[in-house]
DNA sequence: GGCAAAATTGGTAGCCTTACCAAACCAAAC
DNA sequence: GTTTGGTTTGGTAAGGCTACCAATTTTGCC
């Protein structure tokens, strides 16, 4: 394993276990087995190892959404993945620590939104797969809920608001599911 | 006007216009004109500090909202009421605040949870007031759709996103609300 | 083997933060 | 007018972080 690789590594885990402010410099080189000094050799900025970071972390989260889908391709295993994802708490904690990153540091602005678009994107075509047919504006919204109840639970990180998320995705995607035999209360 | 209002707003302000990373004591302190120490003197803890401030902060946009269902309960002005609010930025720099915050003092949580109920519970009277029916799952899911509507826009901060907000808003109130002349296609 | 480039280390300058404390100050109560 | 309690100030200790650099070691290559 490359040092680079194990960098990103110890830094998403650091990032999905103890948050944005544990991601500094010493804890992460230590986490990574390498001096202080040599992380800045691969990262001169602080801004280039929290994107790198990001990009990795979020490349593999696409992989494991695209496994999960591959496996099971309708309603309940997607409302399950995502439930999943969610509650891990490493997607919300990258985009709040790029999100406080860039207040300081603009330049991390730019690629945040492309960061943000590719996202969108990919929900976009997890939406088709599960035969939820979503225009941009739907797309929007499911994004926007998923963040929401993601950046709640991470706020809380409790039973109720794990099981907030589980419930809100179930519901989310129960209202827009074609639905197979449409049954009406009496 | 007391010392103690004073620190608020100028931590709000902060808040608001420069992000999280800028809400240090000496920063407070000087926007606030008084002396760090001093504001150590109302606030002997960081984490005291920030929840004051979010606890004003809230108290002041629920008091905005109101008002504006107040002038005019129904819809449009729902959702135009809502996006000023969530583009502002404040609203969700508190929460973000909040959370980096809690990740490395846990005590935070506790009165965050409240917190988050409360704003919870204010949404559902909201809804009630603009004539939309709201279930417990479906208050969760709108509470969360403009969380993550706003979080995405503070991540990005150009024209696109608050468009975003805006027309997000605009179909999320759209769908949820009762018809008035439900009109088919053809 | 020897050379050049890349990798790695130890050390440190400079900055910023929080939290604390002793002293000065003020204002109201007695 | 003095005492007492709350307010305000200046100063600072302790610690953490980023960024840099000079020196050493390793690696790949001729």
């Amino acid at each position: 394993m490359s040092i680079k690789q194990s960098i990103l590594i110890a830094g998403s885990t650091l990032l999905r276990e103890k948050g944005v402010s544990a991601l500094t410099q010493p804890q992460i080189a230590q986490a990574a087995g390498i001096k202080q000094s040599h992380l800045t050799y691969y990262f001169p900025k602080r801004a280039n190892l929290l994107l790198a970071i990001a990009e990795f972390t979020l490349h593999g989260l696409m992989d494991n959404i695209a496994a999960q889908l591959q496996a099971n391709p309708r309603g309940k295993t997607l409302a399950d993945g995502l439930a999943r994802l969610l509650i891990d708490g490493l997607p919300p904690r990258v985009l709040l620590g790029l999100i406080v990153a860039a207040d300081s540091d603009p330049d991390i602005r730019k690629p945040l939104r492309k960061l943000i678009r590719h996202v969108r994107l990919s929900i976009r075509h997890l939406l088709e797969r599960a035969g939820i047919a979503a225009d941009d504006e739907a797309a929007l919204l499911f994004h926007a809920t998923i963040v929401g109840l993601a950046v709640m639970h991470q706020a809380r990180l409790n039973r109720e608001s794990a099981a907030e998320v589980r419930s809100g995705l179930d519901r989310l995607i129960r209202t827009l599911m074609p639905k197979p035999a449409p049954r009406r209360r009496p």
